[in-house]
Parts: structure tokens; C-alpha cells; sequence
DNA sequence: ATTTAATACTACCTTATAGTAGTAATTAAA
DNA sequence: TTTAATTACTACTATAAGGTAGTATTAAAT
């Protein structure tokens, strides 16, 4: 029960970039170094995270990242699906395909009530609303 | 956001088990069949079972499995615990081992709710009572 | 005694995630 | 125009979880 590194990471420099903006480019480099993430592992979430629009890049000496995405505009919830790290509507806690409703596994009600209350704390959590929260990124 | 699968077959496992009591031993076959668990990763979830003590097992001819600890007193919780997939108290959602409650990483007190949550839920969800609520195993 | 049906043990294969290495492409500064 | 600092691309390695295969051991039934 836990997120993937890549989820946990991402949630991290975006919301460090969000700290930062001022400084109108961040590098792969100063991320790195400030969120002690691996340099070669970082540089492969920021392609990413261009490919699908939150940040942009600028190639070349002097070079960065910024927000293309309004940081008010993405969720943590935005990231876990990105990463394949959401907890799914449909998803039976225990792994049973037929699941629902009227047949439930064993611990259908109860997880209900959490997964709905999970789904909504991570849909509320713009990255701009946690940056502000958290003295440690 | 997920369980283990070796977790989730516990749980069903167990849940099954409570269910057949009556039967006296139920078999690593009769499990993997009507629960739909491939054989030999479920003997050897089995195998573990026994060594920590929930579950004794018969071996030979018309041998098989029953509960050593009452169904009652294993909790989901547990199982987590045994297959190192508990939500831990100390640990932080995003992965930084300075977080704490004065030093926050950015989505602290939001998680320390909802951790809160499910880890209560999953403490008063003993084997005996989630088995009775589920009609799919 | 032999056979059969069961658990236990050892070793391997597969897949996904995490992480590393090297190089190409880009662009501003020197 | 060369160098340096940056992102992007391709390919590899490491580790853990999930799963498979074969054989040894056990004990009741025949």
C-alpha cells in the first residue's frame, strides 16, 4: 500500500517548481541535487512530463523547465493516473473481476468508504495548494 | 495505490477457509481451484501461513489445512504486516525520512488522515467478520 | 508393501519498476 | 567558431514480485 517512486517523485519536483518559479527555469541538475533524485532517473520523469503538457522545456545552455500546465490546474490525482498508480473506480481491492454491488468480496464495504475518501484527498491536492503546506519537498 | 497480490490471496484464502470450517481440512487443490489462485504460488503462500502460525497444516493422503489462530484474532492488518505491505506509521507518503510533524512534506496532514483511516479499517477487519460480509471470495 | 494424494523444498523463469550509462542534439556564452 | 551546459534518446543492469517446474517427504487407502 503505497505509491511508486516515480508517482512520489513527481509530486515532489512539481511541487519544489512551484517554490521556484520565480527563477523562471529550473534544470534537471538543480532539481537533482536539492531532491536528492537520482539524475538520470529525474531526466527521464521531466521527458515525460513534457510529452503530456504539465511542463515545457527549453533545450541548450541555459535551458530549464517551467509549467506549461497551471500548477492550480494539476492534481495529485493527475499524477497517479500518469503513472498508472490511481486507485480505479472498477478495481476490486482483493483482485476479483466480478466484484460489484450485488456480489462483494469481503471487503467491498469497507473499502468503499476509504476509497472514496482516498480518491477525494487526491483530487483536492493541486500541486499549487500542497507546495504551500510543505516545509520539506 | 494497491495491495500485493500474495496480500490479496491471503485474505481471500483465509476468508474461503472460515467459510468451510465445517469441512475440518480443506486442501492447497480445493483452494487453488475454487479460488482461482495458481497452485503452486498458493502452497507456497500456504507454506509461509503455517510457519507463522495461522494456519497448521496435515501432511499425506487426505491431508490439508485448518486454522491454528482463531479467525477472529487475524486481522487484515496482519496480513499486511506479514508480507510487508503495511501502511507504516513513520513512513512518509512521499518517501522523505525527515518528514515529520514539524518538518511536513507537502501532502502530510492530508495523508496522516486518511492513514489513519485505513489503518483502523484494516485493524478491525478480522478474517472471522470480512468472510461472513462477502458473498464473492 | 504399494499406490496415491497430499504438503514441503529447491531452483528456476517472467515481468515491471527502479536505476545507470553513453551519446546525440540543441543553444547560449566565451 | 569552439566550448560548455543543457535536454532527449537508446540501451542496458538490478531488484523484487509473481509465477512455474520438478522432486522429496509424508501418511492414509488399497
Amino acid at each position: 500500500m503505497h505509491l511508486s517512486n516515480t508517482s512520489k517523485y513527481t509530486i515532489r519536483i512539481l511541487a519544489y517548481m512551484v517554490n521556484h518559479e520565480d527563477e523562471s527555469l529550473i534544470s534537471a541538475k538543480a532539481l537533482s541535487e536539492n531532491l536528492n533524485i537520482p539524475y538520470k532517473f529525474l531526466t527521464k520523469i521531466m521527458t515525460e512530463l513534457v510529452s503530456v503538457g504539465f511542463i515545457e522545456s527549453i533545450r541548450g545552455r541555459e535551458g530549464g523547465y517551467k509549467f506549461l500546465k497551471k500548477a492550480s490546474q494539476i492534481t495529485v490525482s493527475d499524477i497517479l493516473a500518469l503513472f498508472n498508480d490511481s486507485i480505479k473506480d472498477e478495481a476490486c481491492i482483493l483482485g476479483i473481476d466480478s466484484c460489484n454491488a450485488k456480489q462483494k468480496c469481503a471487503l467491498h464495504d469497507k473499502w468503499i468508504k476509504s476509497k472514496l475518501e482516498l480518491q477525494k484527498m487526491f483530487k483536492e491536492s493541486t500541486i499549487e495548494s500542497i507546495a504551500k503546506e510543505g516545509s520539506k519537498i
